[in-house]
DNA sequence: TTTTAATAGTTGCATGTGCAACTATTAAAA
DNA sequence: TTTTAATAGTTGCACATGCAACTATTAAAA
């Protein structure tokens, strides 16, 4: 006969090891960024990434490729735009619509956090093998999916 | 003969793949808790399950379990005093130490996450086998461990 | 015992975030 | 065509965060 635990195991739910492990992520990935002096936060990095891939993004794709809301990310490219790694320019075709571009400084910058990066995979990829890697992104996906389900219901 | 790939292959590695499922997870958490009226941030119920788990911890000690430091702390505490959801009391031991308690409002309001925090898990963990959790679990550990180490040695 | 360290906590400054209310512009409905 | 919707972006407000400088207190060294 099982004996139902009263006491919700949060402790050991997925949950807490995810948000742990992000978190020294990010903390080392900041230390890296310093190391090599790279002027850039993990949110400006991100910025970047999205616009080396397709640069003159609308504001509302990115932010909705960044999974940000458009008012955190209007303040993230006001930053950026300041430390003039990005430039908006107004839509000719549609005035409410901003275009994203890059800037030289901007590609420069990006190039730089490549070693960066690198490394830190490296480090974060320790003794994982490839199968297990495969296998913790499949785990993911599937929590990912089970959230998405249960929002688009609400 | 294998042909070196030059790219990096952020896209594919674990950490944008964590970034995500952790943001998902957050935005449902928050949703819960306003669903359930918890006038709460994911934060502070970190703190109160803390607190919950062992009373009258130093705030030292409790920005080092809750793994944020101690000026992020302090401010997050103040506005948990404000809500009377704690409270500081200076040790008479040591006079620049304060414990921190839970108040029976702060008691009643963690006892009210528990069922918001039972329908996320059960959510989370939706369609993942018990072996598949653990795979996971274990995996994080490794990353976790994989940082560490460098993270010593800087 | 006096001087110097270390420790606990707070505060200023800068970053990032979501929500809701707002403006400007464009699209849809009357 | 006028009125009403929807959309893109910005801003005020509140929250959370790390770093560095600061105060107060205690411990260690001279």
């Amino acid at each position: 006969m099982k004996i139902k635990e009263s006491n919700i195991d949060f402790e050991n739910s997925v949950g807490p090891w995810l948000g742990k492990t992000v978190k020294v992520i990010e903390y080392y990935l900041q230390e890296k960024f310093n190391q090599y002096d790279l002027d850039l936060t993990k949110e400006q990095m991100i910025v970047l990434k999205r616009l080396h891939d397709k640069d003159g993004l609308s504001q509302n794709q990115l932010a909705f490729l960044t999974l940000r809301n458009k008012s955190s990310l209007t303040r993230l490219l006001s930053k950026m735009e300041k430390k003039q790694y990005i430039n908006r320019k107004q839509s000719k075709e549609d005035k409410r619509i901003n275009h994203v571009y890059l800037t030289h400084l901007g590609k420069d910058v990006f190039k730089r956090t490549k070693p960066a990066i690198q490394e830190i995979i490296t480090t974060m990829e320790q003794h994982i093998s490839d199968s297990e890697k495969q296998q913790i992104i499949k785990t993911l996906k599937k929590i990912q999916i089970n959230f998405d389900s249960e929002i688009e219901s609400i």
